[in-house]
Parts: C-alpha cells; sequence; structure tokens
DNA sequence: TCCTTTTATTTAGCTCAGCTAATGAAATAT
DNA sequence: ATATTTCATTAGCTGAGCTAAATAAAAGGA
C-alpha cells in the first residue's frame, strides 16, 4: 500500500499538521482563561450557525464520535448555553439548538477567544492575509475529502 | 481592553482556529491505528532533529507544560525511542536524546502518519501547495511570536 | 399484528492530554 | 551557612477522545 506520494507533499502535510498541533496549544493556554474551552466553543458555533441540529450530525461536523458530543452538549446545556429537545417528527433524535445567551456568547465571545492570533495577523501585510485566507480554503476542502 | 483589530483579521484568525481543530481531529482518528499518538510524535520530532535537549525546553518548544512533557517522555522512554539522563553540567536537568529506534521511527514513520492529509494534498495544484507552503510558514511566526 | 432489523443516542469504562500546587534536589546568591 | 531560585517530578484534578454495550424508537417483513 504505498502508492507514491511526492515528497513536496509529504513535507507540507508534515508542516501543516506540526504548526496546527502548536497553534492550537497555543491558543489552548488562553481559552484557560474564558469560561469555554476549544471543544465547548467549536460546538457552540455550529450549534448557532446551523440551526437546530441533531446530536449525530453535530458529531459528524465537528469530526467526533457521538458518545464525545454527548458529553459536550451536556456541558453546554449545564451552562445554559444550548438546549436540547427530542425531535418530534423522530423521538429516538435530539435537537441541539442555542438559547439566546449562547447566541450572544458567540457573537461577542468568539473573536475576543481568537484575539491573541488575531492581533498578530491583523500586523501582516494585506498580501499575507490573503494568503492565509486562500490556505484556509484549501485545508477546509481538504479536511472533509479525507 | 478593546485595541481595535480589523475584523478582516479577526475572521482570518477564526476561520484558522477552527480549520486547526478539524484537520486535527481528522488526523486523529488515523493515529489510533499506529503506535504513537500526536503528542508523542510531535515531541519525538523535536527530540531527534533538536538533538539532546532538556525537559524544560522541550517543553516550550512543544508548548506545554513540564509535568505535561514529563509523561509524554515517560512514554517515550518506555517505548524505547528515547532515553533520559541527567546532564553532568548541572544535574537538576535531564537531557532528552533519541534512540536508534526513536530516529527510525520518525525517518519512515511520520510520513506514514500524515500520509492521508499528504495524499490530499498531493492532488493539489503546484499553485495551490505553494500557497500552502507560505502560509504554514507565515503561521508558523505567528505561533512563535504569540 | 408481531418480530426483526436498523438507526440515534446514551452509559460505562478506558487511555491520555493538559493544567496547578506542592515537593525534592541541585545551583546560585547573600 | 542560609536563603533563594531553578529544573524536574509527583499528586491530583478536569476533560477530550475512543469502543463496546445498553436503550429506545422507527421501519419493514412474515
Amino acid at each position: 500500500m504505498t502508492s507514491k506520494i511526492s515528497w513536496d507533499s509529504l513535507e507540507i502535510a508534515d508542516r501543516l499538521h506540526s504548526t496546527a498541533i502548536h497553534l492550537l496549544r497555543k491558543l489552548r493556554r488562553e481559552d484557560a482563561r474564558t469560561g469555554l474551552n476549544t471543544p465547548r466553543l467549536s460546538a457552540l458555533s455550529v450549534i448557532v450557525f446551523a440551526g437546530p441540529i441533531a446530536l449525530g450530525q453535530l458529531a459528524a461536523a465537528e469530526q467526533v464520535r457521538p458518545p464525545t458530543m454527548t458529553r459536550i452538549v451536556k456541558a453546554l446545556v449545564a451552562m445554559g448555553l444550548a438546549t436540547r429537545r427530542r425531535n418530534p417528527e423522530d423521538a429516538r433524535s435530539v435537537q441541539i439548538a442555542p438559547t439566546s445567551a449562547g447566541k450572544r456568547l458567540m457573537m461577542r465571545g468568539r473573536e475576543r477567544r481568537v484575539r491573541s492570533l488575531a492581533a498578530q495577523v491583523d500586523r501582516l501585510t494585506q498580501h499575507e492575509r490573503s494568503t492565509l485566507r486562500q490556505a484556509e480554503a484549501i485545508i477546509s476542502r481538504v479536511v472533509t475529502a479525507m
């Protein structure tokens, strides 16, 4: 199973991997101060923007297994940021929706969370920011395809 | 403390954050099959390329606290991939070095670990790969500056 | 209708990553 | 000599991620 992948691609993949690890670890340190940690914020973001959504779909969107998402949602509900209710159409599934507090927190708080990164991005040239934007779009596509 | 950061930068930061989360979660799933998980592989990489290194420096390089690194190193040593020895110059500190098995695993295994990502990168155009490379370099710089 | 199968979620139980606080031990400064 | 600082470890916590098994509802077939 050694389908030949160019060394160029392997190196890029490796660097992206490593950089993603370090970026998230740095951001995680800042997260500690705020109320919401990374997985919860990320899930809340999907809940807010994808409206009421089934737990399974949410787990898929977040690239985690359903039991993992069950726990994250449980925490969000306990914090008053999301609600769960049975789907009347299909009582097996559960619909997760944001509360108004959840929406508010996303709109105001999300920016604050990535502020340390944003502050650095803000110091880049317009051209560099454009490169980041394009790269993000490419990676996003690539991850979906994996 | 609302130092004004452009909305453009905030959005880029936010997207990068989100994409990094999803990329790592996807890769983590593949990692499960191989022997080494993400933090261990990442640490081993530094150990291999930065030669014998003190535990504290390794923790700093990896953006984690010393106790976290103590455990990661412990696991690597147990797997025969790294060694620890007291620094003769300063008996408080511990030097971590790769074993030949550790080096071998890095050289051969690291590529395999990011293979699923690399396979996707390999299907991109030359121009897209170039964008990824540039973006990675920018992010890497930015993370260091944070 | 009743039984089986499939689908959605949860529970239980595990590994491991990350943190802080406290401790031990060596180096350095007073 | 004593006190302070520095490097690493231990202890103890929270929480993310997984799989396997249990629960519950929907769908389909005899």
